[in-house]
DNA sequence: TGGGCTCATATGGGCGTCAATGGGACGAGG
DNA sequence: CCTCGTCCCATTGACGCCCATATGAGCCCA
């Protein structure tokens, strides 16, 4: 499978790291993704990652504008000054730093949570409630007698 | 990586010194830049800083225009009246000068904010609040509870 | 079907290296 | 003579690299 998908949620150490799960890790090696480029999601208080082919299609979108627009400066503030490459240790885990936990409010635990072409970090409790509202409101499901 | 990334926020010493972080003066040495061009941003309340080559660009950028212009005057006033080159320490520390101080508003911190193809010196508090701000109107980030 | 075996993943921690920072010494210039 | 900038060295804390342990899932075989 080359896709990021299903979620877990895994424990950071008192090092503060914390491992991949095994089923990213292989899409990636998949990809022969070396180094993650992470950045402050644009919807969501969560940390997405990916190879650099997802900087790249944000700076192609950054091209499109004149360079000297306010909006242009914004975007690379945003992008540039906002992502960092990362890159995993020997057994697949990743250092979280407060870039990630102030943006994500994780302190413990982080839940992983696939999405297609990249995958993101979430609080495993926002992470949770997230997804149950946008089950209950953007899918409209019955409600359901307990 | 041979792009200027992420960001990071280091202390000014007693001799007014900081520390450039190690992954833009990695991308430095691996373009083999020495010196650095340093002039107050277009844009934003910050110093942009890259090898002589970022010069070389906006020099060409004016010869496009009528040399007698207003436009070309004034940009000329701010590049080369507002550029400087300065050098780092062995250590990889630049030397914080009025210069900067005025123009930031920088104390006793520094941000170095990535932007690509060069680097920014902010004052922490203003990069902060200008992301944030571009997040939210460029990006329409939801709103997340604290 | 049950027991034990094996392997991979998740996790814990030691240790060396390097970056960030602090401060003294020296030399040029005002 | 004093000030400022540069060079050099010391300290400390963080991070990368390596190895050790454990928990649990799957597998084989009786």
């Amino acid at each position: 499978m080359n896709r990021f998908l299903s979620n877990a949620t895994n424990k950071i150490d008192a090092k503060g790291r914390v491992s991949v799960p095994s089923a990213f890790r292989a899409v990636l090696a998949r990809n022969g993704t070396e180094e993650l480029y992470a950045c402050q999601d644009f919807v969501f208080p969560a940390i997405s990652m990916a190879g650099p082919e997802m900087l790249d299609r944000f700076e192609k979108m950054i091209s499109t504008l004149d360079p000297f627009s306010e909006k242009a400066n914004r975007m690379s503030l945003v992008i540039h000054g906002g992502g960092v490459f990362m890159k995993l240790d020997a057994e697949g885990r990743l250092l979280v730093t407060d870039f990630i936990r102030d943006f994500t409010g994780i302190t413990d635990r982080v839940t992983f949570a696939g999405r297609g072409d990249h995958f993101q970090l979430w609080e495993p409790g926002a992470f949770e409630a997230m997804q149950a509202r946008s089950r209950a409101e953007d899918f409209r499901v019955a409600e359901r007698p307990t």
